[in-house]
DNA sequence: AGTGTAGTTTATAATGGTTCTAAATAAGTG
DNA sequence: CACTTATTTAGAACCATTATAAACTACACT
């Protein structure tokens, strides 16, 4: 899909400031894993300018709720976003403090017994971390 | 186990404020979920005095890393602790923002295929997001 | 018990990721 | 081009967490 595309589909108009945002995020063969400062280093070092971290935010937390980007439930005095928006799990390697993805191949089936009244499963998400 | 114990083991003095967190934590029927300034809060309500924030802060994290409380990883701007520290999973209802435990029966066995080199897993942790 | 030492508590400050603000700028529309 | 509305931005505010350092306490040893 075309950037522009996921700029309009999530309600913002396609700035010159997204559209180098998207070019760091999506126009790789590999997913990532990253945080707001590390996408901030990055868009800087490839596209030589600075883009403010209001924007980032703004930006990437639009692509979040759009379903273009994925939050990972980890314990970091930083949030981690993820370009892999498909169901999948997680190594988290403590000591490189980095994360892994499992494909979905790599994780049997996950199988949920307990019910909660009035409320339906949205997402099962592993993590396993990693020691050496 | 005594509070005294589990404080002696982490290598804390049983210390008056001490012995009132252990109290808040450990003294119940059913364990529990929390977040630092819950647990404060508790304390006062409880024992009817005011324990800094650095003691609880203090005491939590050296509970934790002695293995008698558990970080939960979730995405929040607080950071969730366990009493329950036997390997378990949780459901996170989203609209009320409350962990609910998953006891090991409720998830069928996990099997992880896939091996990091020189690593080994120190934990697998299944994450349920619930919504209406 | 009294003393000395190392451990502890506490109020308060510092830190740092995230969110907010409001003024300057840019995009879209006719 | 003129106008309206959205966007960018630097900087401030927010707030959970961590660090600091002075007053206090546990406890081992006389
Ligand atoms: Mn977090
Ligand atoms: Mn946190
Ligand atoms: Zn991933
Ligand atoms: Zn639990």
């Amino acid at each position: 899909m075309k950037y522009i595309d996921k700029l309009r589909i999530s309600g913002l108009r396609p700035t010159k400031q997204r559209i180098q945002i998207c070019e760091v995020l999506f126009n790789t063969e590999k997913t990532f894993h990253f945080t707001i400062n590390e996408l901030e280093q990055k868009i800087r070092n490839k596209k030589g300018n600075k883009i403010s971290l209001a924007t980032v935010y703004n930006t990437v937390h639009a692509f979040e709720k759009n379903g273009y980007l994925k939050r990972i439930p980890l314990n970091s005095n930083q949030t981690y976003f993820d370009t892999n928006v498909t169901n999948h799990h997680h190594f988290y390697d403590l000591k490189e403090e980095k994360l892994i993805d499992l494909e979905n191949s790599d994780v049997g089936p996950i199988s949920i017994k307990r019910k909660i009244n009035g409320k339906k499963i949205k997402s099962v998400e592993v993590l396993v971390k990693l020691e050496d």
